[in-house]
DNA sequence: TCGCAGCTTTGACTTTGATCAAGTTTGGTT
DNA sequence: AACCAAACTTGATCAAAGTCAAAGCTGCGA
């Protein structure tokens, strides 16, 4: 038995340089892939860094790529003619970003910290996708998850008070970035005032001030905006209305 | 060639009796199948009706089977410890309706209307999508469809006013129910309005006088409830936000 | 056809969150 | 270290939607 640290994989060395640290190989849709799909994918994929706040796909774009997300967090959100906006998703590493079977993005997609992705080309995923039907298989998986997702968010834009909401959002963080330290749950947050405020369909103001309130009852400890502890987690899961 | 219409196709002689004239042979699942799959999963199916109001899947209980929407309408919805109830989507003909992978229904599916189903026993269905790529490939864009749908409604939850949503909820009956007259866009709702406010997220006298709003400016037509018409589709479009 | 239960509408009032308007903190830049 | 812009917080006021209460409809069953 090989040495497992580090998630080596037995027959890495058989696997592009790229691949073999890569988070996508674990979990992300890399991992249902034989070295030789990896080999073949990777003739064609680059990896790239995206600043904060930087467009990825603009809605209505013709998309050119799929991708996966390394590290960092992606917002993917909708907005009206007139300006008002609601993020409809938030994908962390390592999920795939992509509409497959769809020319045309009805979402934007933007990085909301520094976010690396390995990006492929359309029709070399497409030509993967028919050759493996693991491969479609994932994604599909990742797409109910998604769906999930999407309806539970649902009932907490529909049915939940300000505070609930924003208690939410915080334990959604909580439970999905890997925290900084292990003393518990302390992160700092990937988002603005704003992207809470367009996640929760809230303002600003409303998400500040329930910020400040949750602080004063000692759910939640917030140092420079961004960075956040929680203390206790069922307190924080509590506010937020899961029973 | 032989005779097309009331949607016939040829060799429907090979084909089961009860999918001869079924809507899910038409955009449902079973257009991907082949005479000898359906024949094969018309030994497992059944055909049932289920009265307005039932319920098909308790949220929380485990699935035994998945099915096919022929008629009616069906909502999917999702509840909290205190009552609070989001609808999360709703289902037309010739939707499928079930979660692949997933033993347990996160969810409440119950008919809003006199519904009919076929359906199927999920290890037979788990089978058939071993065996059909196409029947995957139809499902995973069947989920696909309803991902976009959530989303476009987290818009619609998240940032819209209550004028709006009930447009919108209108204009989304408008053009998904089969029109009852052919003179532009007449039909009876699905819900009551108490459904259509656990589908906005808001009261039942909120979406009441929201109606009597929209039928003051003549947006719409409405007699005896539940039957409603819309003289100007795009007048309604316009009401609902869609620029 | 009368009555009744459930659904829907309407009205008066309250509450929640939005808006408008200052301040304050933070982090980067000179 | 001082300044500046951007992000965030706080306060006062306002409007939209919720709540509570009562009255109309509608359709069904006796």
């Amino acid at each position: 038995m090989t040495d497992h640290t580090h998630r080596s994989h037995e027959g890495d060395d058989l696997l592009p340089h790229v691949c073999r640290a890569c988070e996508a190989r674990h979990g992300g849709i890399c991992s249902v892939l034989t070295p030789e799909q990896l080999t073949q994918i990777n003739k064609h994929s680059s990896r790239r860094t995206i600043e904060g706040g930087a467009e990825v796909v603009g809605q209505g774009e013709s998309v050119g790529s799929y991708s996966n997300i390394l590290r960092g967090v992606v917002k993917l959100s909708k907005m009206m003619a007139d300006g008002r906006q609601q993020i409809v998703g938030l994908q962390f590493a390592p999920d795939f970003m992509g509409r497959p079977f769809s020319r045309e993005s009805a979402l934007t997609a933007e990085a909301a910290t520094e976010t690396e992705i390995c990006a492929f080309p359309r029709a070399a995923l497409e030509r993967m996708i028919e050759e493996s039907p693991e491969l479609e298989r994932k994604l599909y998986n990742q797409s109910l998850k998604e769906l999930d997702e999407a309806r539970d968010w649902m009932l907490t834009l529909g049915r939940k008070s300000a505070r609930e909401k924003v208690a939410s959002f915080l334990y959604l963080i909580a439970t999905h970035i890997d925290p900084l330290a292990d003393d518990g749950f302390t992160f700092d947050l990937p988002l603005s005032r704003a992207d809470i405020a367009d996640f929760l369909g809230l303002t600003i103001e409303t998400v500040s001030r329930q910020m400040t309130k949750l602080r004063n009852e000692k759910i939640i400890i917030v140092e420079n905006n961004r960075h956040v502890s929680v203390p206790d987690i069922d307190r924080l899961s509590a506010a937020a209305g899961n029973d």
